[in-house]
DNA sequence: TTTTATTAAGACCTAATTGTCTGAATATGT
DNA sequence: ACATATTCAGACAATTAGGTCTTAATAAAA
């Protein structure tokens, strides 16, 4: 919806990452199996990750993956244009006329414009570590959904 | 980025329609010449709007498409859903985690409910009738910009 | 040094989306 | 009735996104 499959996966990787915070590599076909990714999909997108600096590849045995910077370094727009590409220079009309800007509006230009700038701030307020310690806050919630704590 | 580019020509299209209220039918070849759509490829977006019921389509010499209903009862959304299929019934997280609710949310869960929301009152609140009109405001104020007034 | 476990690189395949073409159906004007 | 102008229907082609496979490079452990 806002970004591609490849950077959903790449997102839900590196929340992974955080979340371990592990000083040692891990490897790929773990992280792809606690989110059901298609392995060699997420190796792929580990590649273009790496490129840009964001994950840190070591080779062979014990080797694996690792964020490339502190987990409170890291957001997730950043992760997004990596894998999709930078957001493009002009803002498109969202439904697709010319000439769209604040003082030739299309009917739309001024509630998408507040909407835009609410998915970028979405996007760009909050790094990994706050996010890696909310999203095993929401596993503690789950499980407590399912064994909910009653007298016994 | 919120529909289909199928979605997006089908909207530029009706509030074409919506602009011209004209009780005869229009040839699709001069609404795609207006919009820069494909002509083709417009005409098979046609199809799925007249069996949506949003267009009527004539045949033959002077056929053409018209709106199938007055333009103040048609809304975005409406011709979003005819051409990309219905929304889905469960939201889906924004980051794909499983299990993401307003009980159990993921890090993003309340500040995406809240762009959804947005997104959807941004499609529904309007007809067109009223995107029409603002629309030919914006050509207006376009010649305006190009052949600005000045005193001679 | 050999075996084993891992990522790197990129070719390859598949499915969805976008776009094109063609022939039939249909309506109008001559 | 016939020529013409249009949509209808659906097959087809091109492009893009998503996903798989294979081989090589690399590092650690035996």
């Amino acid at each position: 919806m806002l970004y591609s499959k490849s950077a959903e996966y790449a997102i839900q990787a590196m929340i992974y990452l955080a979340e371990e915070n592990s000083p040692d590599p891990i490897m790929i076909s773990r992280i792809a199996k606690a989110y059901n990714i298609p392995q060699q999909f997420l190796a792929k997108i580990s590649q273009t990750l790496v490129k840009h600096r964001l994950l840190i590849a070591v080779r062979g045995r014990n080797g694996g993956v690792k964020l490339a910077r502190p987990a409170n370094e890291i957001y997730l727009n950043q992760i997004v244009h990596a894998v999709d590409g930078p957001p493009p220079e002009k803002e498109q009309c969202v439904i697709g006329l010319d000439y769209c800007s604040d003082s030739v509006p299309c009917p739309l230009h001024h509630k998408w414009k507040v909407i835009r700038e609410d998915i970028r701030e979405m996007l760009g307020a909050e790094d990994l570590a706050h996010l890696a310690k909310r999203v095993i806050n929401k596993r503690e919630q789950m499980v407590e959904s399912f064994f909910p704590k009653v007298d016994l």
